[in-house]
Order: structure tokens, then C-alpha cells, then sequence
DNA sequence: AATAAACTTAGAATTATTCTAAAAAAGGCT
DNA sequence: AGCCTTTTTTAGAATAATTCTAAGTTTATT
């Protein structure tokens, strides 16, 4: 066992050859890449995979909450190194996508009036705009 | 000009005949309809419309701020009402997107960490769960 | 080893949305 | 009203991200 496979552990689930890949891969891609834009990683290296199975190990990992799903608009999925809680700004200058914190000690509840004891198990949020 | 055509002005939009009717329909469904179920109304009302028309409304329509998109995940997208600020719930037990309005005095900033000085053009919150 | 379950794969299928190019409608002007 | 320009609508084709299928491969279990 290499001396960095530990993170490469998800909690029940099998890793893999390929969702080790995919997950490093995404690890080393900070800019929230698509499913295609990890998929032509994959060709780049030693033991390429098919698209279907970069779509598998991706569900695979947001299923396990080891990664995040990033809709902006109808634009394909993109995907999140980032498991925390947190927001997504799309800069309309760059077109980049940013990770947004919340701010500590705050939580959605602060700001949305949901009815008592509502189950929240997912959430996503995307700002548009631009950074000054 | 009919009592209720007040309603169906939009600023800077031309309201034709088919943006008025999409815009009536949107406003009588209040359960977050696509743009294939606003055009299955359309087929029933006495001037059908084409689905591109249907789309080309909605785009209109919401790039002047009259109604709003909702994506969940990579559902098809669906069209709300409600122009005001608000977020969505994706009920899990039902299917149902309900509105959530924000506290009053209380903004996304309050919560989340942006850049002094970002410039917020729009946003989507979406929250999945369960009502008790 | 044998069996069963989980995973990967190539390629086909799906489908929401967008595009194209032509007809129709609306608006402006005289 | 007529003429011209711009916008909108339309049917149908095209696009493309994602999912599905069914067969092979790997992994776990007995
Ligand atoms: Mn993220
Ligand atoms: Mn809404
Ligand atoms: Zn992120
Ligand atoms: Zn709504």
C-alpha cells in the first residue's frame, strides 16, 4: 500500500482501479472539470477507461459523498473535489467556478424559511456574477 | 383591453399573443411545470403553439425577469411563477418543488462567504428533503 | 475451484434542448 | 392603405449529455 492511498478510502465503497483514477484525477483537477474533461484525462494515462465508467465511478463517488455534483443552468454536470458543504459562484468574467463558504457558525436555515423540522439531505447553490 | 391584460405587461418585451398565453398558463400552474407540459396545455387551449415557440416564450420571459428557471439535478428544467427572490424545495417524499422565501432582512451574503464587492447577477438555491 | 455478485465496457438509445431556414406577424413610415 | 424592416413563429432536423443494454471481466464468497 502507497503511503497516499489512505485517502483514496471511501467508506463503503469497493475502490477500484478505475474510481481510484477517476477520484485522483478530480483531485488533481481543481477548476471542476465535466465528466468528458476527465474522461479525456483518462486516455492521457497509463490504463484508459470508457466514458460510461467515468459517469459510473462519478455517481459512484457523489453517491458516497466523497465528491459533489455541480449544475450550473442546463450546462453539463460538472464535478467538485470539495465533499464540505458549500456553495458554487460562476464567474461571468472567466467563466471559472468557485468554491463559496459559509460563513462559520451559519447554515441555510439562518436565511430560508423552511417549516419546522424539515429533513434537509442535499442542497446545492450557485451564485452568477462578477468579482470586483 | 380586458381587466386582467394589466398583468401581462412585461417591460421591454413585446407581448405577443403566444408569450401572453404561456405566461397565463405558467401563471395558472403553480407546481413548477417543463416547457413539454406548458406545451401539452398549449395543444388543449384553442391556438396551439409550436414547442420551439413554447421554449422561445420562456426564454423570453425569463431573460426579462418575469418568471424563473428551476433545475434540479439533471432534470428537465421547469418554470416558476414566482419572479421574486426565492429559493426551491424538492420534496422527496412527493415529487413537489415548493417555493422557500428567504427571512425577512436576511440575504444570501449573510450566510456565505463571497469577495467584498461581488457583483451578484443571479442565483439558484436548491434544497432536497423531507417535510415532517 | 466453483458460484455469485459487482463492475466495466462498447455501442446504441434516449431526450431535452437548440438550431435552421422559411413563413407569418408586427411596427414604422409615408 | 401600401411598402419596408425587424421580430417572431414554426416544423423539422440536429445536437449532445447522459443513460441504457447486454456481454465480458473482475472480485468476493462459499
Ligand atoms: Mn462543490
Ligand atoms: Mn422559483
Ligand atoms: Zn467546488
Ligand atoms: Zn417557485
Amino acid at each position: 500500500m502507497k503511503a497516499n492511498d489512505q485517502q483514496l478510502q471511501v467508506p463503503g465503497l469497493r475502490m477500484t482501479k478505475q474510481r481510484k483514477e477517476v477520484y485522483r484525477a478530480l483531485m488533481e483537477n481543481a477548476d471542476h472539470p465535466t465528466a468528458s474533461e476527465l474522461y479525456e484525462t483518462m486516455q492521457k494515462s497509463n490504463d484508459p477507461m470508457s466514458l460510461a465508467t467515468v459517469y459510473n465511478c462519478l455517481e459512484a463517488l457523489v453517491e458516497h459523498d466523497a465528491i459533489k455534483q455541480v449544475n450550473v443552468d442546463r450546462n453539463p454536470t460538472r464535478y467538485c473535489q470539495n465533499a464540505a458543504q458549500h456553495g458554487h459562484f460562476h464567474d461571468q468574467n472567466t467563466g471559472t467556478i468557485h468554491d463559496i463558504n459559509f460563513k462559520p457558525g451559519t447554515q441555510l436555515t439562518d436565511i430560508l424559511d423552511l417549516p419546522e423540522g424539515t429533513e434537509i439531505t442535499d442542497f446545492e447553490i450557485t451564485i452568477k456574477g462578477r468579482l470586483p
